[in-house]
DNA sequence: CCACTTAAGCAACGCTGTTGCCAAAGTGCA
DNA sequence: TGCACTTTGGCAACAGCGTTGCTTAAGTGG
C-alpha cells in the first residue's frame, strides 16, 4: 500500500462512518475516536470531503463547557447508482442514492429465457429510462471522480480531472455505475453467467462487459442472494456476521463475515440449499441425496410450513454453529408469505441448541442490493 | 490508519513473501511486483529489514542480459516462538523459527484434569527447560523490538529502544511470545478457556494472563483446530481457503477463507461436528440430533471406517458447498489411523456431487501451529 | 465579566513512498 | 579485447500523508 492509497482509505473510513451516522451526522472528534486518526488528521480529511461535494457540515451538538461539536452529515445527493434485479420472470431497475436510499424504480415482467439480446435490451431500456425520468447527470462530475477517488487507488486509467475548489457549493451529481443481480451461479470477477438453471443459454455470455459497452457505465455483477446480503451489511449499524437465508424458487444464502461479504474465490460460496441434512435421503437435482432445499421445499409444497421452518432451522443452526454468526436473516417469496411462522420455527431451533443468534425477516429488496455493488467499494466495503 | 501503521503494514507484506519463497529467496524486483510497490520502496524496506537483521542477501540469479538480481532471504534464527499444545492427556512444547520450523521439543503425559495450578506448573516447567536448553536470549533484543513493530503498530506500550545501526551482523535472536492450543470452547480475545468437554474447571480461568505473568512472554490462546489451521495456512504456497478438519476425541474444524483464519466472534467458529446431516437421526449430547461427529464416530467404533469416511465426506460436502472453498485436509489421530481410507472415501463423496475440491491428510503438529499464533502478526495474518 | 473548557484550524514537521538520475554488473557482438 | 547495451539497485530531491505545537473560535459557569 502506498501513499495515495493510504488517502483513499482513510477516506472510505471516515465516508463509511458519515454514511452509518445518516440524518443524526456525526462530529471530528467522534470520528477520530472511531478510525484512531487524530483530530487534525480527520479535519484535513472531512475538509477534502466537503470540498469535493460528498459530506457538508449541518449544526451542532449541545455543549458540554466548551464548544459545541459541529455534526458532518453525507450529502447523499452528491452521487448515484442503478440497481438492477434480474430475476427469472421480472425486472426490476432502480436509482438508489449514496445513502442508500432509493429514489426511483421501474419494473417490467421479463422472462429470463427469452434471448440474451431481448433482455439486454430491456435492461438498456429501463435504465435509459430511468436516467432521463430522474435526471441524473450522466456525464462524470467533480464528485464522481471524487468517490472514485476514495474507492480505489490503483485507478490509474481516470484521464478525468477534478476542478481545484469547486466555487459552486454543490458540484453536479453523478452516476457511478449499475450493479447486476441475477440468480447464480455465476462469477462475479468476470461478471459472467454459469449455468442458470432452467436457463442453460446464459452460460458463459459475458453480461457485465456487454453492459458496461451499452449501458457506458462501470457495471457489477453478482448473485441476487449477495447482492442482497450486501446492502443488508450496509445497513447494520456496527460491522457483524450474519447470513442472510433467501427462500423463493430455491433456497440461497449471502454470508458476511465480519462486515465483509463473503463469495469465495468462484463467487460459489452460499450454496446453502445443498447441504445433505438428511444421509441416504430422497434423490436431488444435485446429484446430491437429503439436500436442505429439496426437504424444505417439499414440506412448503405439502403446505406444512411449521416442518418447512424446522427444516429451514436446522440448516440455519448448521451455519450458526460453523461460522459463529450473530443472526440470520430470512427472506424470499416463499417466507415472506408466512413470514411470522417461519421466523417463530427458525427461533426454536436454534434457541433449542442453546443458540444465541438472532433472528429476523426482511422484505429487502434485491435491486437496492445490487446498487450498493457499486457504492460498496466508496466505503471500503 | 497511520504512516506508522503503513509502515508495518508494507513490511509485513514483504517479510511474508520472503517466508513464502524460503530457501530460494526473492528478488527485490520480484518484491516489487507482488506487493505493488516501487522497486526504490522495497530496497529501502528490505534496507531497514537487513538492518534489523530479519533479512539477508543470499546470492544472485542468473542474468538475463543485465545486472543479475540480488536473492533476499528471510533469516530464519532472527526470532523464535515458543508453541504449547496443551491435549487432554499430554503437553507438548515446541520451539519454532520466524520461518515457523520446529528447532527443539519436549513432551509430557499430563491430565487436563489435574488441578489448573498443576497444569500451569508444568506448562512453566516444561517452557524454561526448552529455552535453557537452547539458549535462545530471553531478554528483548534488537530483533524483538523491530519484529514487534513490523506486527502491529499500536504497539505504543513497548518501551524498547531499538540500537541505532546494529553493528554486529547478526543481533542477538529473541523469543517473540508463547502461542497456546487446547480443545475448545474459548474465547481468544481473552485468552479464556469455556466449558471444556469433560473438564468443567477450566471454565473462565483467565488462562493466558496468568502464563503471562508466569512466562513473563506475551502469549496466545486459541483452539487446537484453528492453531492447525493457521499453521497449515502459513505453509500454503499461496493464500487460499480451507477447511481443517480434525477427528480425535470428537470432530472439529479450523476454517481459513482466503488466507485468513476465521474464528468468529466469539471464537465459536468451527463447530462441524455438531452439523446436522440425520434430522431426527439419534439425540447427540450437544442437545441436537443426527449430528456429524456422533455419527461419524460410531462409525468409527463399530470399525466401519468406509462408513465413517463417507459421513466425513458428507460434512465436508456441505461445507465445500457453503462456503467455495479450495482444498480439505484431514487430521486427528482417528484419521491419521486410516489416512488412505478417510481421504479416498471424502473424495468420492465429493467428486460424485460434482466438486472440485482438493483433500489431503496432514499430519502437522498443533504446537507448530500453536506457536504460529505468536509469529502469524509478524506477516500480516 | 472573566476564567475555564472544548473544538477546530494554521503552520511547521517527520516520515512515507515516488521520481529522476547515476553507478554497478552483467551479456553479447564486433 | 573492447564497447554498446541491458538490467539492477542505490542516492538525492521531492510530493504528500498524518502528527505536533500553538492559536483562534465559541461555548459554560461562578
Amino acid at each position: 500500500m502506498n501513499l495515495p492509497a493510504l488517502r483513499s482509505h482513510n477516506a472510505a473510513l471516515v465516508l463509511d462512518l458519515l454514511r452509518t451516522a445518516g440524518e443524526d451526522g456525526i462530529s471530528r472528534l467522534e470520528l477520530a475516536e472511531r478510525t484512531g486518526l487524530t483530530p487534525q488528521a480527520v479535519s484535513k480529511i472531512t475538509a477534502r470531503l466537503r470540498a469535493e461535494g460528498l459530506a457538508r457540515e449541518a449544526g451542532r451538538r449541545a455543549s458540554t463547557g466548551g464548544k459545541p461539536r459541529t455534526v458532518l452529515r453525507l450529502v447523499p445527493s452528491a452521487a448515484y447508482a442503478v440497481g438492477v434485479h434480474l430475476d427469472r420472470d421480472e425486472l426490476t431497475v432502480v436509482l438508489v442514492d449514496l445513502a442508500g436510499v432509493r429514489v426511483a424504480r421501474r419494473r417490467t415482467s421479463l422472462d429470463l429465457g427469452a434471448g440474451v439480446d431481448v433482455v439486454l435490451d430491456a435492461i438498456g431500456t429501463e435504465v435509459e429510462a430511468l436516467r432521463s425520468a430522474t435526471a441524473v447527470a450522466t456525464e462524470t462530475a467533480t464528485a464522481t471522480a471524487a468517490v472514485k477517488r476514495a474507492a480505489t487507488a490503483t485507478e490509474t486509467e481516470s484521464g478525468i480531472e477534478a476542478g481545484d475548489e469547486a466555487p459552486a457549493p454543490a458540484p453536479a451529481p453523478a452516476l457511478l455505475g449499475a450493479g447486476v443481480a441475477m440468480p447464480g451461479p455465476l462469477d462475479h470477477l468476470t461478471g459472467t453467467p454459469g449455468r442458470v438453471t432452467g436457463h442453460p443459454h446464459w452460460e458463459g455470455v459475458p453480461l457485465r462487459d456487454e453492459l458496461v459497452r451499452r449501458l457506458g457505465l462501470p457495471v457489477e455483477l453478482d448473485k441476487d442472494t449477495n447482492a442482497t446480503a450486501l446492502g443488508l451489511a450496509l445497513h447494520a449499524p456496527v460491522p457483524d456476521s450474519f447470513a442472510y437465508l433467501h427462500l423463493g424458487t430455491g433456497l440461497g444464502c449471502g454470508l458476511v463475515l465480519d462486515g465483509a461479504l463473503h463469495r469465495g474465490a468462484r463467487t460459489g460460496a452460499g450454496e446453502f440449499g445443498h447441504q445433505t441434512v438428511q444421509l441416504d435421503g430422497p434423490l436431488c437435482g444435485c446429484g446430491g441425496r437429503g439436500c436442505l432445499e429439496a426437504l424444505c421445499l417439499a414440506a412448503v409444497a405439502r403446505g406444512d410450513i411449521p416442518e418447512a421452518a424446522r427444516i429451514l432451522g436446522t440448516g440455519a443452526a448448521n451455519l450458526v454453529r460453523l461460522l459463529d454468526i450473530d443472526r440470520v436473516v430470512l427472506g424470499g417469496r416463499v417466507v415472506l408469505a408466512a413470514p411470522e411462522e417461519f421466523a417463530r420455527g427458525t427461533r426454536e431451533v436454534l434457541a433449542g441448541l442453546g443458540l444465541a443468534a438472532g433472528v429476523a425477516v426482511t422484505p429487502y429488496a434485491v435491486a437496492e442490493g445490487a446498487a450498493q455493488l457499486i457504492l460498496a467499494p466508496t466505503f471500503g466495503k
